[in-house]
DNA sequence: AATCTTCGCAACCGCCGGAGC
DNA sequence: GGCTCCGGCGGTTGCGAAGAT
């Protein structure tokens, strides 16, 4: 039994990097039709892609939003948080960033982040460390799976500041001949002094977050209002999230999350 | 300057689950 | 209920770029 490859059988399909032209074909024909329907976008673009391919393309690469470049200290701290809540769930994390892609994010961990936690834990280093009495250090807090490691990654979710999610000045935004698409999203503004020593190195950070202000009106992206709330310290936001991570209530869980990160961006908790 | 090695990212592959028949 | 189709996901690979020798 079991089904053959969607592309199996495609004669003369092409594969590899794709052409500024195929690309164009592709985005006409999403801007006409709109996406879905992936079947039908080769045998209608004449495109000599695999129905996966279009979408990969499109997902990964040329829908609007997508923002490229560097992540942001901010971003990691999500990416890493989150991983260490739902394991590689590399689609569930990205949308907590909207702006990033499963993909980019599964790239990013593997290639930057695993190895910095990887190094974390086997080092004293306490790099999440905030104030003494509720420090989460790297040893005890990356050892995947238990319960116990979930609540510790959720508490020091607490404590990992909250940076601005302005675009920075080494992330840039997909270059693309549709960014009129785009809708840039408010930024969000924090102001939140680290200290970084050797962040990319060894070293530790000492991470001061004190009198953090967050902007932006109620149209901040989804990322923009929950990054706060995560930030914050907020029991009942973390009861369920916890609740949506364990896939014990998915829709009552995120709803009432969306609802208090609503709240919070009118109230914006405070560090 | 040439060659080798490492790194980063785009794309592919295979599997899974939901929907429709 | 079983089968097929299709979209989605996570793991892996291939290749070009960058860095090291």
């Amino acid at each position: 039994m079991g089904r053959p490859p969607c592309c199996d059988n495609g004669v003369g399909v092409k594969k590899g990097p794709w052409t500024p032209e195929e690309d164009i074909v592709l985005v006409s024909y999403i801007q006409q039709h709109g996406p879905g329907n992936w079947r039908s976008v080769p045998e209608n673009t004449g495109l000599m892609r695999c129905s996966k391919s279009c979408r990969l393309r499109w997902t990964n690469y040329l829908r609007p939003g997508i923002k490229r470049g560097n992540f942001t200290p901010h971003e990691e701290g999500i990416i890493i948080h989150l991983q260490a809540l739902l394991g590689n769930k590399w689609a569930a994390i990205a949308s907590y960033l909207p702006q990033r892609t499963d993909n980019d994010i599964k790239n990013y961990w593997n290639t930057h982040l695993k190895k910095k936690v990887k190094r974390l834990q086997t080092q004293p280093a306490e790099y999440f460390q905030t104030t003494p009495s509720n420090a989460v250090t790297s040893s005890n807090y990356y050892s995947p799976g238990s319960t116990h490691h979930k609540l510790q990654a959720m508490q020091a979710m607490n404590n990992y500041p909250t940076c601005s999610s302005a675009p920075s000045s080494e992330a840039t935004t997909v270059s693309n001949p549709f960014q009129t698409w785009m809708t840039p999203s408010p930024a969000t503004t924090a102001t939140c002094k680290i200290n970084m020593q050797e962040f990319h190195g060894e070293g530790a950070a000492s991470i001061v977050c004190k009198d953090q202000t967050v902007g932006g009106d109620d149209k901040s992206s989804p990322l923009e209002m929950v990054a706060p709330v995560i930030m914050g310290s907020s029991t009942a936001t973390f009861s369920l999230l916890e609740d949506w991570l364990l896939d014990d209530m998915p829709g009552q869980a995120i709803d009432g999350l969306m609802g208090i990160s609503a709240g919070c961006c009118a109230d914006p908790i405070m560090f």
